[in-house]
DNA sequence: CATCTTCGTAACTCATGACTTACCGTAAGT
DNA sequence: ACTTACGGTAAGTCATGAGTTACGAAGATG
């Protein structure tokens, strides 16, 4: 739910591996776990550190369950990486400023 | 310096903890690892990832060290979750649209 | 020169987590 | 009711990496 878990989440190669395939729609475990070169329980417990991270949905049909990329999960981390790189840039004109003032 | 390596060094509580020490601020290595509840070693070891990863830039002065975060790596970083955010958004809004369609 | 500070590196321990196989529940088809 | 498809869970293995202590290199200071 917070943008650590998210950060923490988004981390492992097959965990971005995951939610890249899921960039154009939801799509079934199965159908996941065929396009990536690890077994379908190891897709399971992806999809499951993913969706208590927030980053995806799941939404059952039948048997079947669609996972999608939660929007908001995402929000989260955007935010969290603006207000980091708006204190990086206000440090890096500051340091070019006192640098400037030493001449 | 890839977005990958980024968001793998991010991953970690502690690296984070520094990243926000870092915040307002270019600090020497001692100074950081006062602040924090792991040896200085640790923390030479963590600011080797996190420079290696492109989040933060070093400039010698004398023995001193001094480590701040770079702006371009959190805007790679940055970069890469905008275009997630764009494409879930897109999926969101397009899945809400065909279920419209089936009333 | 001797020493102290500052910091990086080496070697090692230990916990975490990514993956596997095996199994179970549930919904659909015959 | 039986079987098949889909997917989550359990238990175990193994590699990775975060932390420690010990040591070494390089610049400041007396």
């Amino acid at each position: 739910m917070s943008y650590e878990d998210a950060i923490a989440a988004l981390a492992d190669p097959s965990r971005r591996a995951i939610v890249e395939s899921l960039r154009t729609g939801a799509r079934p475990v199965g159908e996941i776990a065929d396009g990536l070169p690890i077994s379908r329980p190891a897709v399971s417990q992806h999809l499951r550190v993913l969706t208590d991270a927030g980053l995806l949905t799941c939404a059952s049909s039948g048997t079947k369950r669609l996972y999608a990329i939660s929007p908001e999960g995402v929000d989260a981390l955007r935010r969290y990486l603006d207000s980091l790189w708006g204190d990086a840039l206000a440090c890096f004109s500051e340091a070019a400023q006192s640098k400037k003032e030493q001449l």
